[in-house]
DNA sequence: TCCTATCCATAGAGTATCTATAGATAGAAC
DNA sequence: GTTCTATCTATAGATACTCTATGGATAGGA
């Protein structure tokens, strides 16, 4: 019945590393954090959002840790790396110049 | 050694729909319309062209039919047709709610 | 005691893209 | 007249990313 995705293929590492930039934060907390942002529209599933955790992980852009969270719940916060931020600076630009260009396309008369 | 796509992904349609409300077009017509038009930024590849394009006809969004070129080369031309525009709309409108939603994630002090 | 929200994670399917390849021909260059 | 380049179509296979569907555990409130 294949449903419309949630949100543009290939933004997620994107929008989970721009989230990190505030405060490190568990999987769960990301998700309700880029939902909230988006005002409701952009929605991660869990079976998108920790294999992309895994995939940043394995990058070295983001590192975890188990702690307990505020409501004394185990959670695995993960945390931006400075080659993570680099990363996010590089996405953020390509991402803006893709977004440009469909623009133009969009609006050539 | 997996490559960025050229293009964001799941907007090729769009775009393809797009360049065909100015004029029907053959397939290789419009890669370079839209290679154009973008400045050079977005590539369509033939892999992923041609794929769109049956994916198009088979939800009857464009017809096709074979005629010459203006350089009289035999050529498959694309049109959009009435129900290929109502789909433009609401990829339209979709993808600039996704924008404006990543944009929102993007900007969130 | 049950229910809901919070938290983690994986398996499998589906979709869309890429690279690589194959083929044909018009017209220009040589 | 032969070769080269640009024009044109199309498919196969690999890869990447997302989704649905599961499975599990626990804190705190009803």
């Amino acid at each position: 019945m294949s449903k419309k995705p949630d949100l543009l293929p290939g933004t997620l590492d994107m929008l989970i590393l721009k989230t990190l930039t505030r405060a490190p934060l568990h999987g769960y907390g990301i998700a309700l954090s880029i939902k909230r942002s988006s005002e409701n529209v952009l929605t991660v599933e869990e079976g998108s959002l920790y294999p992309a955790l895994q995939r940043l992980l394995l990058q070295g852009w983001v590192k975890a840790e188990w702690k307990k969270t505020e409501t004394n719940r185990r959670a695995r916060y993960y945390t931006l790396t400075p080659a993570g931020r680099k990363q996010l600076g590089i996405e953020l630009s390509q991402f803006e110049q893709m977004i440009a260009a469909i623009g133009r396309v969009l609006q050539d008369a």
